[in-house]
DNA sequence: AAATAAGCTTAATGTAGATTAAGAGTAGCG
DNA sequence: CGCTACTCTTAATCTACATTAAGCTTATTT
């Protein structure tokens, strides 16, 4: 199974970080294709301690009875993600949810001039997606990209509606979870309308705490709001006090 | 049934804009009461008439049958609400779940040096509540005001949790209608960082289009994150175009 | 009807944070 | 191993928006 190189199919191409990205798509289109559908590649026994993960996320609501646990495994993918590696691209549907249960996502948009701009981190448990783009079926306006080597559990649009249809306790669950997703993106949007970077920059170190120095100072000024270099004058200030 | 205005029963206290807000509350409270706990005012003819908005709001979601009808109107109360009464107050811990049939409300916090920042409006059809406030019984740091004379359903928590147990549609719906704000605000928040207050002010007329002559300049200042005297600055700008 | 308060606009001046550029440290890659 | 590509920092200059203040118009209240 050490189908993990991109290149183990087109070893010969003269790879760009372009033509690398393209490559992993396709290389995780076939895997995931030939996993879900034939279940051809087997998963080793390290792998599949992983799905224990999603099932015991599910104790901190309402937890997932043997058939409802049975039900979600059957319809989730397991997918390994490289660094730089996208999950999503603007102008592309999201066409899945995606648990992170090892590694790090960031998803951002980019303005005119071409600046991206961080709109959430995710990190082991978590959830990401373009919820937008998933419901509506349009295109994203989002990119969805591995900050760090990451392994994800993703779900399909259509199984999620069979899984909503046929155990109601999905609906609950995901319905508390994007709860929780508003209020902390409310406070972070009042936050942004009402404080000084100092501030935003204090509440991120709270809030992302076990991320704070995991992530680049350029991804955090991307968060925050602000460039790297004002960023660089904010903590010069703080160490001072 | 005349009794909307404050002083039916203090009309001898010279009523400031406090005094007034402090007995509208009062006598909500004991309408509110009265009507919930023993049925004692009958709503009117037309009073009845506004509950079928409420019931046919759902018809765009998964629409209710005859038993979730009954459920939800049974633990709904209906109250009239005058312009510039709060229906939540910094401190106070909000307790219900807002639909708006009629009138106009505006959410927003309070900076350190007094400036209010608007974070949502909600007019007809529309639902407010600090979602974080009610689910965690925390005290909010926001406000809920009316911006017009309005008409307002509400379901507490505890009656909330009551639907969500025994009708799982509610469950359903309201994961919907708690998705469609996430993504509305996810999408604010990307605009908010990365493009300039002439872009914001746009995307408000089209997001807002229904309310943009509703409400007054200082509002929508207020909600895309400027003063009011550069919105001015703004619109004369696009008037030259 | 008069008084008070709320709302919109214009203009002068002030400031938080952006932009550009340049140097120095560090990590990934061939 | 050395090279290129990130990353962080400091400093000079620049700009989008804030602040203050004043005049005017339109609502609300008494």
């Amino acid at each position: 199974m050490g189908f993990t190189q991109a290149n183990f199919l087109f070893g010969w191409v003269n790879s760009t970080e372009r033509w690398r990205a393209i490559l992993c798509e396709l290389e995780d289109f076939l895997l995931t294709f030939l996993l879900k559908e034939n279940n051809y590649f087997v998963t080793s026994a390290k792998e599949r301690m992983n799905t224990r993960q999603i099932i015991s996320y599910f104790d901190g609501y309402l937890p997932l009875d043997a058939p409802e646990q049975e039900a979600l495994l059957s319809c989730v993918v397991e997918r390994k993600v490289k660094r730089r590696q996208f999950i999503l691209q603007e102008n592309d549907v999201c066409r899945h949810f995606t648990f992170v249960a090892e590694g790090c996502f960031k998803m951002y948009g980019v303005d005119k001039k071409g600046t991206e701009h961080n709109l959430q981190f995710a990190a082991e448990n978590d959830w990401i997606a373009d919820i937008g783009s998933l419901h509506k079926e349009k295109p994203s306006k989002l990119y969805i990209e591995a900050l760090e080597p990451s392994v994800i559990f993703q779900i399909s649009k259509t199984d999620l509606w069979h899984l909503y249809n046929n155990y109601p306790k999905f609906d609950r669950n995901f319905r508390v979870i994007i709860e929780n997703k508003f209020i902390e993106l409310q406070n972070r949007m009042l936050q942004n309308i009402s404080s000084t970077a100092d501030e935003r920059y204090e509440t991120f170190l709270e809030q992302y705490a076990h991320l704070s120095n995991r992530l680049p100072n350029t991804q955090i000024a991307s968060y925050i709001g602000i460039t790297p270099e004002f960023l660089s004058k904010v903590r010069a200030g703080r160490a001072q006090k």
